[in-house]
DNA sequence: GATAATTACGAAAACGTTTTCATAAAATGT
DNA sequence: ACATTTTATGAAAACGTTTTCGTAATTATC
């Protein structure tokens, strides 16, 4: 690897010159620096961001928490395409994205925060971890530049899919539809479902509509057993709902399943919607209803606001970004 | 950010002690060592990745290269997947995964190469990119440990999914169930393609078939449109197949979709199966048949090889590891 | 009890940068 | 012609480690 110390010795200078030159500080003679970067180049010279990181306290990479206790994080539609769209951000300002080692086999594991530390991460992204973890908590607690995802702590920058309007355009879709006997199966606990759940009351109370307890069902997000399990107990009651919402795309498929089974056509029988907005619910026939959440702008957001904490801490807004979904009507809402 | 000096000073003994001790090295009194660690576990000590870094030239930090111009890549279901184990795998050795930037827009880019030597990646696998990029090909030339997915390049370790003898394990289950018209939609060319496609028509001639030339057509990966258009032509053939195997299990739903819009049924009228062994497919009725592809060792066995690679490269045999994949029998090719 | 072997530790150099400060040379002003 | 400012460069320290080699003290050997 050739080093400065090989370039200032072919080019007669000192190490200090080159560095600066390479740099573009302006106390170098324009003959020098373009000498210098010429020869640089023709020696195939890179930089060493170990030294570099070293020495300025900066590694120019960015720390991401995407924890797949049930092997979820990566494979999971909406956190991938988020992170997708938050690479190619960062990348797009010379930034590197690490994962922050999740894993418990290692024997002299690291706590995430340590483990932020030990690599020196300019900032961190947090994303679709369980939030009640106490290394996330601690994580979240420390000085490090920080951004979260659809979570909001104290004092923090959080980008957040807009889960109350959404709900809210979804339910009043359904109920312009004609819909008036409502279900729906929730997710598990956290601030998503809690947005949702909410929302979902408000809405239904602002169209007078009451919502009986026993249309309200919890199911793990994208655990499509469990979505089958509930749609046959909401089915099975007296005044089955019309409609039924799911926690999420893939659970929908989940109802669909049972329902078909059941003999029953969607949308003519019974409607239901999903959230997120997977890819492959528009290539699937009949189309998901759904609220197609903004990954694009959400990961570009986390991005740009990572971003600018590390590099203006001063001047940055610390705020809750909150991106807006849009409503995909589909097929599987019916009128009634 | 506590240092060894710190340790030193605190422990009254010298930096060297303490590394040495913190290291576990034998020629460190067995009080000592005790001692030190102790403090340094009070202090709060945690290493300094880049110091160590630019010492020992190890980084600890698998570099993958992961290219996805059309925003394809994380959200792959097949390459997120063995992602996901090639990270769980190498953090459970405490490695951590960086991506190679892929970004074009950057303006003073490295190309992958150049990247991997300025992060100091101590090795890097490669997987789901144009395999016939010249920037791809420098990478797999240079001297990086470096294992690929799915793609073979001289004297380097390459895991790949057993596409022969997928294609050949499917083409026999469909015979099996008594078609003798069987078409194919192929993606894209490159490496797995064609695999597949030889082992198509190999397998094709055991049996005695033969496949006339309309009944093979081109379809990109992961396009459901072009699929669509395929399936269409195929059923308007004087003869048409009666089963049409897709390039993968997303696009076997843009077949389904034209195949439901033409009112055909399945598998009663038309018989299809994908590629892949995508989550979804086993969760909407009728379940997909297809071959599922072994993501779990695939990215297990990518990651124990590049650390092997890493840490005994003599001892370490350059193979290409085939991983065979699984057929699922799903419902959407019928008996005749 | 002298010599040899072992054990425990430290001094210092090195890894590749960046940055501060000093200084020599050139340019400018009078 | 001299003083002053500007411009271009370099020496050296520092970042936090690891590692080699030296050495003093202890233990073993005969």
């Amino acid at each position: 690897m050739v080093s400065l110390k090989d370039i200032s010795a072919v080019c007669g200078v000192s190490v200090a010159t080159v560095s600066k030159a390479l740099n573009n500080h302006k106390d170098i003679g324009e003959e020098t620096k373009k000498h210098i970067k010429q020869v640089a180049k023709e020696m195939g010279y890179l930089p060493n961001s170990a030294a570099k990181a070293l020495k300025t306290n900066r590694t120019h990479n960015i720390g991401i928490l995407f924890t797949d206790e049930a092997h979820n994080g990566l494979t999971h539609d909406y956190f991938a395409s988020v992170l997708d769209s938050l690479k190619q951000t960062v990348e797009a300002h010379g930034y590197d994205v690490t994962f922050i080692n999740s894993s418990r086999k290692w024997p002299n594991r690291m706590s995430y925060l340590e483990h932020a530390r030990y690599r020196g991460f300019d900032g961190v992204v947090i994303a679709n971890v369980n939030f009640y973890d106490d290394e996330v908590e601690e994580l979240a607690g420390s000085d490090i530049p920080l951004v979260t995802i659809d979570k909001l702590y104290a004092n923090r920058i959080a980008i957040v899919s807009d889960n109350v309007n959404g709900m809210k355009d979804l339910f009043t879709y359904i109920h312009e539809m004609g819909h008036r006997r409502i279900a729906y199966i929730h997710g598990e606990p956290g601030p998503v479902t809690q947005n949702r759940l909410t929302s979902f009351y408000r809405t239904a109370e602002e169209f007078s509509i009451e919502v009986p307890d026993c249309y309200i069902k919890e199911s793990a997000y994208r655990d499509t057993e469990g979505a089958g399990r509930a749609t046959k107990e909401l089915l099975k009651l007296k005044t089955p709902p019309t409609c039924i919402i799911y926690p999420d795309d893939f659970s929908c498929y989940g109802g669909i399943n049972v329902i078909n089974k059941m003999g029953l056509r969607i949308p003519e029988d019974i409607s239901v919607a999903g959230y997120d907005g997977i890819r492959i619910g528009r290539h699937i026939e009949p189309q998901l209803t759904t609220i197609r959440q903004d990954t694009d702008r959400i990961g570009a957001q986390a991005g740009k606001k990572i971003i600018s904490l590390i590099e203006k801490p001063k001047s940055t807004v610390i705020e809750q970004v909150i991106i807006s979904g849009e409503l995909y009507k589909g097929a599987t809402v019916g009128k009634i």
